[in-house]
DNA sequence: CGATAAGCGGACCGGGCGGTCAACTTGCTA
DNA sequence: TAGCAAGTTGACCGCCCGGTCCGCTTATCG
C-alpha cells in the first residue's frame, strides 16, 4: 500500500476534522456543497482540503469509502455469531443506525466516484451474501429471498429521517420491523420474477 | 388562477419537450445537471427555457409537481373501488411503476422547492390516508400501521432502478410484494414506537 | 395575405465554483 | 534549541453556471 510516514499531529486532526465537517455539510447541502464552505465549518483554510484530497470528489470517496468499510467490518464480525437471524437483524439495524446518525442520503448521489469505493461496496456486498445464505438455511427468512434482496431491501429505513424530518429519533426500527416482517417464511406468499443474483 | 390566453402551438410542444428533456437529464445528472444542456436535449435555446420557466427551480417544481398530481389523480379514483386491499396494491404498484419509468431519485434532491409542491404533496398524503384506513377497517393490513408508515415504506421499491442498474425492468414488482407481506395482518409481529401523525 | 404580437435564440454578464501556488508557520528530531 | 521538512493559508485563476436581453422568426387571425 502506499502508506508512507505517518502524519504530523496536526495534520491528522485537520483531516478528521475536515471529514467531519464535509459530512455534515453534504448532508445540509448536498453534494452541491462548496469545499470553501467545508473549509470553513472545519475552521481550516481550503488549501487545507486540497491538500489532504487532491479533488473535491477524493474528499467524497473518502467519506463513502469510511462508511463502506464500517458496515463491512460489522458485517464480517456478525458472520461468526451463534444465530445467523439474529445476526442478519443485527446487522441491517446497524445499516439503519448508521443512516440515521447523520442525513447520508448524499451517498445516493455520489454513486461509486471511485474504482475503491465499487470494490468496497462489492466486498460488503458478498458479505451480506453470505449473511442471507446463513439465515436462509436456519429458517429464519423465506427460501425465495436472496442477498440481493436483502441488500435493496435494506435502503428503505434510513430514508425516513430525510423524507420527515420531525420524526422521532429511532422510527426507523419500526420500519425495519415491518420489512423484517415481510422476509419472515411465516405469512409468506408467492413471489414474482426470479431474483438476479448480484456479484 | 393565472389562465392567461392558451399558449401558441409551437410554444405549448416547446414546454412539452422540455419537460420530458428537463426529467431525463436530472436522471442522468442529478439536479446539477446545466439549463444549457437541458436546452440542447430538447433542442431549442437557452432563452426558451427561462420563458417557460423562469428559474431553474421553477422548471423542477413544475416536473415534481407533475408526478405529484399524476399519483393523487390516480389514488382520488381509486377511492371509490369495491375492493379496500386491491385497491392499496394498485395505487403502491402505480407509484412503485412511476418511480421505475425513469430514474426519479432527483425527486429526493428537490425537496418542496416551491410551496405549491408542499400542497400537492399532503393532498396527496392525505389521500393516500384514507385509503390505508380503508384497507386497514377492511383486515387487510395490520391494525398498527399507518397511513405515514405505508407512504414511508413505498417508497423503497422505486430505488431499485438507480442501485441496480442491469436489474429486469420490473424486478420492483417483486420488492413490493415483499413489503406487502410485511403489511399484512398473518404473521405480523408487534412493533416498536407507536406511529406518527402525518399531517 | 399582411400585420402583429407571441415566441425564439444565443451572445453576453456577474458570480461562485474547483483547484493552484508561493510566502509563511509549526511540529518533529537530533 | 536550532534547523528543516511538513503543513497551512488565502489571494488568485479560469471556467462554467443561472439568468438577461434584444434582434429575429413565425403562428395566428381579420
Amino acid at each position: 500500500m502506499t502508506t508512507s510516514r505517518p502524519l504530523r499531529a496536526d495534520a491528522a486532526r485537520n483531516r478528521a476534522l475536515l471529514l467531519a465537517a464535509a459530512a455534515d455539510e453534504f448532508a445540509e447541502h448536498g453534494l452541491g456543497a462548496s469545499v470553501a464552505d467545508i473549509a470553513r465549518r472545519a475552521g481550516v483554510g481550503k488549501g487545507t482540503v486540497f491538500r489532504h484530497f487532491p479533488t473535491k470528489d477524493d474528499l467524497i470517496a473518502a467519506i463513502v469509502l469510511d462508511r463502506i468499510q464500517a458496515l463491512a467490518a460489522i458485517g464480517e464480525r456478525l458472520l461468526d455469531s451463534g444465530d445467523p437471524g439474529a445476526a442478519l437483524l443485527e446487522f441491517l439495524t446497524a445499516a439503519a443506525q448508521q443512516r440515521q446518525q447523520r442525513d447520508l442520503s448524499f451517498l445516493q448521489e455520489a454513486g461509486d466516484v471511485r474504482p475503491e469505493v465499487g470494490k468496497a461496496r462489492t466486498a460488503m456486498f458478498q458479505t451480506i451474501d453470505t449473511l442471507v445464505d446463513r439465515a436462509r438455511e436456519y429458517g429464519v427468512i423465506r427460501t425465495d429471498v436472496t442477498g440481493t434482496d436483502v441488500i435493496l431491501l435494506m435502503c428503505a429505513p434510513g430514508y425516513v429521517a430525510n423524507s420527515l424530518p420531525d420524526a422521532a429519533p429511532d422510527l426507523w426500527r419500526r420500519y425495519l420491523a415491518i420489512i423484517f416482517d415481510g422476509l419472515r417464511p411465516e405469512g409468506a406468499h408467492p413471489l414474482p420474477q426470479p431474483p438476479p443474483d448480484l456479484l
